[in-house]
DNA sequence: TGGATTACATAAGCACGTGATATGACTTCC
DNA sequence: GGAAGTCATATCACGTGCTTATGTAATCCA
């Protein structure tokens, strides 16, 4: 399949536009995820992000120490802990997707009006195959 | 920009595609550099991967210590190290391929018809665009 | 020949991941 | 209602992969 090189180039690509001072595409997945969703349990978070259960309580304690979230008590659950994003996390998440876009905007302006049309053309199914990634079905 | 989000998700999602068991990306990416190109000195390997020296240097340890990879020396030049891919390197890359490959087909399977058609018309494209997002100009 | 440059290695440190295990809080069940 | 089990989170030991700063040879050149 050609579409594998594809990928594994795209992903190459990505990884080399990652702004190196900005925050972690884990850490601003999780912040964008507790944005839209409001506080989560820190098993909540863990299993849609990927990642174990201790890698979430390490990213979540570097968030903390960054100021970026927050640990609360669920009155509900002595067990459970609360997570929530900041106005500071929820600052870095939106000049992390400046800057991500802004690289993305300069590489994207040296394609052809073709080729950029067939890439949006390919949004939609794109989302479909990285949602499907996601999920080991 | 609808796009940066779409190649965040679709970031993450090759990021879990990522076989536990296989070689890193940035291995295999070297390794097949190795297998395309010959054997190369470590100074004209860390540019084109986008890694530091050091950072080189310490792939080509960690690859050497896992006889994937060996380092010789340069008749020629004193200083520079000659890092060339054992039958093990191709083996490991190969084995990464199907993996991977693996992992984008069953994803790929759950498309319908059209959405793959539609992103394999893209692929041409997306290579484009990932090797823009290689060259920071 | 001796100082600058080049190639690589080393060191210290951080982010991020894992599996195994500890700890304390809820739940269940006799 | 208390022992036993389960659950949520934390901690530990470890590995990869990245950075910057610096060390150490070998080569180049004025």
């Amino acid at each position: 399949m050609n579409i594998v090189s594809t990928l594994d180039r795209l992903h190459a690509g990505l990884r080399r536009i990652a702004p190196r001072h900005e925050i972690s595409l884990i850490a601003a997945s999780t912040l964008a995820r507790l944005e839209r969703s409001g506080p989560q349990r820190l098993s909540d978070l863990h299993d849609p992000e990927g990642v174990s259960q201790p890698a979430m309580t390490q990213l979540i304690t570097r968030l903390e120490r960054d100021g970026l979230a927050t640990r609360g008590s669920d009155p509900a659950d002595g067990r459970a802990v609360r997570v929530a994003v900041t106005d500071a996390g929820r600052a870095a998440v939106a000049r992390r997707r400046g800057a991500h876009a802004e690289g993305v905007a300069r590489a994207f302006r040296q394609l052809s009006a073709e080729e950029r049309a067939i890439i949006l053309t390919a949004v939609p199914a794109l989302d479909r195959l990285s949602e499907l990634l996601r999920t080991p079905d």
